[in-house]
DNA sequence: ATTATAAGTGTATTTATAACATTTATTAAA
DNA sequence: TTTAATAAATGTTATAAATACACTTATAAT
């Protein structure tokens, strides 16, 4: 119900673009597909789709998120606008591009079909159509300072996790190797992950103890402001 | 040029608004005009305008910052895109929101008039249209971020300014007293300022010494990444 | 019983942050 | 010319956080 219209203006095509980041336990992984229109057709893309007049921006994200993984309540924020005039041979549009953190064992086979999808390691990237590439760099910046400051990681692993998966995420997304002694304290001395009486064995003889995200704890001591890594 | 374009669909109308901070010495402060156009005619609101479809939408948000101010090479970032359906009731308007940060003095009075545009303290901002108070208030979040990590507060400053200045522009971001010797310690630690052989003499009688911001040695340390405060 | 494997754990050093009060330079007024 | 007033300049100590570094333990397979 507009109360008044504005006059006639350059109205522009606005799309959303999803730089979907999984986690294979070994490397930070991005979700492509490959593009089904010209211009670039064939060629490797976020997964994206143009917004319509009803739904809001956010709301075109996850809908074009939940297209393509099935999921609903997935983690993602809203990246940055990338608004160049030629950023995109087919017309003038400007794109608003989200990253969002997926368990990539939540994404089934059947799906990578469907859409002609795959999961490709960050640093071994295909040619990709337009600035897609540019958004993938920067959603990465943007990844590791947010792992910095809040829990969102977790959001990568299995619900239940050994300290060495968490630590080896946090290798992967900021590239650089961890003193595990240093990670283990500092980690458990957020007191916001919970030590349970069950072991994964699959990787060692020995096993480790798994672990699982404490959100309550987490809730109560969010607002002073935690420190990660 | 395009080599194709796509099929007709939903173009929506793009803006561009500027939360322009400046800094009095005591407050932050942002520069707000009286919207001369319905809907929310003679209220209150950030400098926007319309992207058009031959410009970026930064180039558009430089221009609208231009046009209020007369300045270029303003410091300016992108804040995020507002795209709820109804956020503007005058049709469907999507928002690109940019902070800019610019010394209040650049700022003419004659300019204050013609657009009729007032500088407000952020703790004491007037009603303002549509989502433009939560525009100013997650700019000012960012803004927070921004200077623990960048030196893009001094340019909210003279380019010559006391260390008392400077401190008081942290307080004033952070909103929290600072300890002198600790902010004096820890800014000429980071040995990014030039001592001048010049005092400014106007708020005491001893008088202070002059600083200026060292580009040169700054962009020597920026990428090992400093933390400001 | 032995071996192989990854899990789990502690200490010492360095660096950063936080808390705290007096002296100094200068001008204006007495 | 002394005195008073004002804000500038300055240092130390205590606490907390980050870093560097290597051996022991639990378990399954041989």
């Amino acid at each position: 119900m507009s109360i008044q219209q504005y006059k006639v203006r350059d109205k522009i095509l606005v799309a959303v673009d999803c730089i979907i980041f999984g986690f294979d336990g070994l490397h930070l992984k991005a979700l492509l597909v490959k593009r089904d229109l010209d211009p670039g057709k064939g060629i490797s893309a976020l997964m994206g789709g143009f917004v319509n007049g009803k739904e809001s921006v956010n709301d075109a994200a996850k809908r074009v998120l939940n297209k393509l993984t099935g999921l609903t309540d997935i983690y993602m924020e809203q990246l940055t606008c990338f608004g160049d005039v030629d950023r995109d041979p087919g017309g003038r549009v400007i794109s608003i591009a989200y990253f969002a953190l997926i368990k990539i064992d939540d994404y089934g086979s059947d799906l990578m079909v469907e859409h002609n999808s795959k999961w490709f390691p960050l640093d071994d990237l295909p040619k990709l159509v337009f600035d897609h590439a540019d958004m993938i760099k920067l959603a990465k910046e943007r990844l590791q300072e947010k792992v910095s400051t809040h829990p969102s990681g977790f959001t990568l692993l299995p619900q239940k996790f050994t300290l060495q998966q968490l630590q080896a995420l946090y290798e992967a997304i900021y590239e650089t190797p961890l003193d595990k002694r240093n990670f283990t304290r500092k980690i458990l001395s957020l007191s916001i992950l919970k030590k349970l009486n069950e072991k994964e064995t699959f990787s060692s003889r020995k096993g480790a103890f798994l672990y699982e995200f404490d959100k309550k704890k987490y809730k109560i001591l969010e607002k002073e402001g935690l420190k990660f890594l």
